[in-house]
Parts: C-alpha cells; sequence; structure tokens
RNA sequence: GCCCAGAUAGCUCAGUUGGUAGAGCAGGGGAUUGAAAAUCCCCGUGUCGGCGGUUCAAUUCCGUCUCUGGGCA
C-alpha cells in the first residue's frame, strides 16, 4: 500500500464537515469520499443530511448512496471500498479529502483492522443463541478460558463485543485479544492530515436545534415512512439517530413535538460518544470551528501541505 | 362548596407492613479492531408538598392546610 496523502475531516454530526468539505475539496483539487454509516445506505438522506447535488456541483462524493438499506455494510467492507476510492483519486491527481464522523471506520481506514476473518452469519447466530441460553456470565467465562486477554478488556454484558470474540477464536484457533495486541503495533496506513471541526457546546447545539427543525420541515417523517414500507423496521440504520425517534412517531404515535425534542438530545448525546473518539487521538492534526477552517490563511497552509512533493 | 385520587431526583414514576429512599429517561464521564448514528460500562442527599399530632423514631400512621387532576354541585 503506498501510502498516499489524504485529508480527513471528523468531528460530530451536524457540526458543519460537508460544507467545510465541499469548500475545501474544491480549492484544493480534490474529491469527497464518505466516513459515514448511515450515508452510506440509499434512501436515507433527509436524516443523515445528505449533500445534495446542487452543493456537490462538479464535486465527486464516494462512499455515499452505495449499499441498500438492507445490505451489510460494516467498518471492513468500508475500508476496501475507500481505499479503492483514495487509490482511484490519487492517480487522477486529486486529493483525497474523507468526511465522515464514523469513527471506526475511519480507524479502520487509517489504521486497518485486525487480520481476522470476516462475520460468520451462522456461527454468530449460534453464539447469540447462546447466550440467550447461558447467559451472558457463562459466555465471558468461556472467553476467559479461550482469550483471556479479551475477557479483561470486555464487559460481561457487552454481548456483541464478547460474541465476536469468540467468534473468531472459534473460526482461526486464535485469541482476539492477540490479535489485536499484535496489530496495534502497525504503522498508519496513510499519510493523513486530520481535521477534527468542533463547536463551542452551546453553539453546536443551536446548530443542531436548528438542523432537526430543518429536517422534519423538510420531510424526514415522510423520508422514515417510506424506508419503514420498503423494508421495515429490522432495517439496522432505521436504529441510528433520528430515525429512531422517527420510527418511534410513526409507530406509537409520540407526538410531532416531543419527537423533535428527542431527536435534538439523542444527537446531543451521539455527538458526545463520537468526541471521546478524538480527545485521547494521537493522531489529530488539527482542532478548528468550522470557520476557522474555512479561513483563508487555513486554506493556503492545506494547499501547500498538498501540493508540496512527497 | 362537596367527594375521590395525587403531591418522592431536572422529567415520568416505584417504594418504605414506621428505622430518612430507588428505577427509567435527561445530565456528566469513559470505552470502542467486520452491527459502530450501534453497543457497553461508571457517576444518584433529594426540605419524600407545608404545619401540627401519635411514636424511642414519621417520607411512611392521624389531623389540617396548600396545590394539581377527575367527578358532583
Amino acid at each position: 500500500m503506498q501510502a498516499h496523502r489524504i485529508l480527513v475531516l471528523t468531528g460530530p454530526t451536524g457540526v458543519g464537515k460537508t460544507q467545510v468539505a465541499i469548500e475545501l475539496a474544491q480549492r484544493l483539487r480534490g474529491e469527497l469520499i464518505g466516513a459515514d454509516s448511515v450515508q452510506i445506505y440509499r434512501g436515507f438522506d433527509i436524516g443523515s443530511s445528505k449533500p445534495t447535488a446542487t452543493e456537490l456541483g462538479e464535486l465527486r462524493h464516494h462512499l455515499i448512496d452505495v449499499a441498500e438499506p438492507d445490505e451489510e455494510f460494516d467498518a471492513a467492507r468500508y475500508a476496501a471500498c475507500a481505499d479503492r476510492a483514495i487509490e482511484e483519486v490519487s492517480e487522477r491527481g486529486n486529493v483525497p479529502v474523507i468526511v465522515g464522523g464514523t469513527g471506526l471506520w475511519l480507524r479502520a481506514l487509517l489504521r486497518g483492522l485486525v487480520p481476522a476473518p470476516a462475520v460468520d452469519r451462522a456461527l454468530r447466530a449460534e453464539l447469540e443463541q447462546q447466550w440467550l441460553a447461558l447467559g451472558a456470565l457463562a459466555m465471558h467465562a468461556e472467553l476467559a478460558r479461550v482469550d483471556p486477554i479479551s475477557a479483561a478488556r470486555i464487559h460481561v454484558n457487552d454481548q456483541l463485543r464478547v460474541v465476536r470474540a469468540l467468534e473468531v477464536q472459534r473460526q482461526t484457533g486464535q485469541a482476539l485479544g492477540e490479535l489485536q495486541r499484535a496489530h496495534a503495533l502497525g504503522a498508519p496506513r496513510y499519510r493523513a492530515h486530520t481535521i477534527v471541526l468542533d463547536l463551542p457546546l452551546a453553539a453546536y447545539a443551536e446548530r443542531v436545534r436548528a438542523r432537526t427543525r430543518t429536517m422534519l420541515a423538510q420531510g424526514f417523517a415522510a423520508e422514515v415512512a417510506a424506508l419503514l414500507q420498503r423494508h421495515g423496521a429490522q432495517v439496522r440504520a432505521l436504529r441510528s439517530v433520528g430515525y429512531a425517534q422517527m420510527v418511534e412517531h410513526l409507530q406509537s404515535g409520540t407526538p410531532i413535538a416531543e419527537t423533535e425534542a428527542r431527536i435534538h438530545r439523542a444527537t446531543l448525546v451521539y455527538a458526545r460518544r463520537q468526541r471521546t473518539w478524538w480527545n485521547s487521538a494521537p493522531a489529530v492534526d488539527a482542532r478548528l470551528t468550522p470557520e476557522a477552517a474555512l479561513r483563508e490563511e487555513h486554506i493556503e497552509a492545506l494547499q501547500a501541505h498538498f501540493a508540496a512533493p512527497p
């Protein structure tokens, strides 16, 4: 893997990543590559604040609208697709601008995932059955036996991670904890310039409030109703922030005013979780407000950075 | 005006056969290696509506007042 130069723009949802990315991509001869686990799905437009064709203009935006809502699209598949997109964009002589707030996907792209097998649906279903039958304690005890490193790190109630670790162990005979330990030493996969966008809390909350109101005005309810009807409520992306609350409104009749408030809250809660990804991340080059990121000096500095010879 | 039911954490409520109380949500913090906008973990002293009374002890029982629902006038 040649270490291509890429620009990474991340930060909490709704902070204004897309606008900054569009502007910067235009000034840097860039192409956008999404890193968003909801925008990846067709039909999830309003609730994920997907950029419109008008906003994008001539700009290319990769890794948006590439999957059907009932398709599985996980971090590994994302990283593989993003690798390909980065390769293409770089070959064209353009700057890959990665934009999105999905922490795990960015991590998978920038640092790679452990060399472990993909999810085995049948095996996972079996393990989930066992979880129900035997209980969390027994499953965690089993994990402690075959993979003590993982057992020490994963909480007893964390079904997803306990099951994944057991699954890897059964498939490969190796402990995921050991694989992770070895993998942690790996080098970065790209020469990334990473910018975390954020705002002071009050300004951020106000922005989210306005965004939520706009979403509702743009027909978010109709979007979710259509998705529900076409794909059913079990679609995973319908459990994401905003969509889950709207499904609740449509199915249980929660008043729309309360739904709006719930979406607002859920978004702020999610943003908090997102921030913990970057709070202690060593590989962050700059933390800026969207406004600061678009200041002329900053843009010129980025232009110089991406024009400099490798 | 009378009757009934409430009044407990920011919100919704549970509970204490009398020994000063706990869930969910909200809020704060953290984790995160093929579900990740998901999932998981940690953090709860509040005049238990006011005032009296009974009691060793009242948020819990009794009285009364205030407020909020609902019913009858």
